[in-house]
DNA sequence: CGCCGTCTTGACGAATCTCAAATAAAGTGG
DNA sequence: CCACTTTATTTGAGATTCGTCAAGACGGCG
């Protein structure tokens, strides 16, 4: 017997995205939709599905971006290229992986609509990373530059770009918190956690969406290999927290899966 | 028998640490002592021992920040502290420890003179981790606010804070990467090469240091427990990569100790 | 000198990885 | 749209690594 169950999902472009402009206003909690860059953008009504907050009292309105398109498994930007420009995703999802000497790769991030792409590539002005589109996504990609020739010199891009690095070294921090403290259970129930409330931060369902990565690439994410992962999405299965089918995932019990973390060692 | 060594170890307020501004000054590898901050500080002469980069070419010259000693085990900032100011490490080492839910903490960071602190305060407001001394400790701690006000506009600050945070953006990268794909060996192996580059970077001997961390804040930084720690320093010590006594450390094969990154799995 | 925090080492067990095989799903070319 | 190829997923059995528990050694300090 097979159940087909139709899900919530990130935008992408197939599918046009509902507008929940109260949902996407509605908070400053810890992945609520941010970046006051769009509120400069002529783009920003044909924008807002991103989730990006707009602040109306602004009164400038200028192209501050570049759209562009990239295809399902196409690189955004590659380890190692000359970094110019931050992309923030307006519509699909990434991932961003790094390469190791001996040719593995390792999976640093996944990133939904609203984030910002490109970071890494700060400290040595190259790409430390690279970023892969998981689905037909699109980004506005900007550069620092054009960003400070927009903004008022009193508000300062400071604002902005404190913004923008603060959330990846927060978020860094936590994979390295996870990384380093939790047992395979736990990571997974934590990330599985974590895409249900950036996808709730986004207007869309937080108990039930469609996985991007496959289970290698959680895998990789969390440090475990891919039969630990499907072993424990079918522990969780089985034990009535989750319902699986393939990457279609429901959350069934929330507040189980949040004890799950608390359990010390 | 009793191998007694004196060996270099980081500037500590105790032993006054040499000048070797031909090293400090030299590169910009990944390491590097870095910040354009203190070429506008009046303190800067004075200040040069962290290893900060000068640039005679600036013409300012204030106080940029504000000095401050923190005593062994005293927190320079805690949890939660409302986040104002960023620390530049003048003499000593600190640690910065993460607060898990069930009471655990995680040692999030391990940071030299001339790296600064602070970073992680930036998205939220409040500080994300508690910043600790392991040695009396002296750091330069400055506000963003303050440092606009002694840029100009031109160059603005945006260079200024995009290093401080791009570095730590990197650097937790390298964490993440460590933690997600090494087993224990390596883990420990790239560590330790990791603490002599930056010694080296600071002009002190990279074949000969002194830890500041316990096993167990090693452990908790890896990712490991202490004990695996102190069988893995046992192992090395026994093939005749290093030599350990306590906290005293000498690299004896630098080469093997990078040999071991390489291996796959 | 004796306490206490740190470190070392051993024995054992649990968690996770490795290898392997079978099944399911997705992509491809005709 | 089908047949076929490739990739992804599940599951089991056994190996390995690392954590847990415990005992004792070391070293600093009052």
């Amino acid at each position: 017997m097979r159940v087909v169950t139709v899900v919530h999902s990130a935008p992408s472009l197939a599918d046009a995205p509902p507008l929940r402009v109260e949902s996407m206003l509605r908070g400053v909690g810890s992945y609520a939709p941010m970046c006051a860059i769009c509120s400069m953008c002529r783009q920003r009504e044909a924008c807002l599905p991103v989730g990006l907050v707009v602040d109306p009292a602004v009164g400038r309105s200028q192209n501050v971006g570049r759209r562009r398109r990239v295809a399902r498994s196409a690189p955004l930007y590659r380890t190692g290229e000359h970094f110019g420009m931050f992309h923030a995703i307006r519509l699909g999802s990434f991932k961003t992986t790094l390469l190791l000497e001996n040719g593995q790769e390792q999976v640093g991030g996944f990133y939904l609509p609203g984030e910002i792409l490109g970071s890494d590539g700060v400290d040595t002005g190259l790409y430390g990373c690279e970023a892969v589109a998981l689905e037909d996504s699109e980004v506005c990609s900007f550069s620092i530059d054009a960003l400070e020739a927009h903004v008022d010199v009193q508000s300062g891009t400071g604002q902005i770009m404190q913004r923008v690095f603060g959330r990846e070294i927060a978020r860094e921090q936590r994979v390295m918190l996870m990384l380093g403290t939790m047992a395979a259970e736990q990571r997974l129930a934590a990330f599985l956690l974590d895409l249900s409330q950036r996808y709730a931060a986004l207007g869309y369902s937080s108990r039930e969406f469609v996985l991007r990565l496959t289970r290698a690439e959680i895998g990789s994410y969390l440090g475990l290999k891919l039969e630990t992962i499907s072993r424990m999405l079918s522990r969780f299965h089985r034990d009535g927290l989750i319902q699986v089918q393939g990457r279609v995932l429901k959350l069934l019990d929330l507040e189980a899966l949040k004890k799950l973390l608390d359990r010390s060692t």
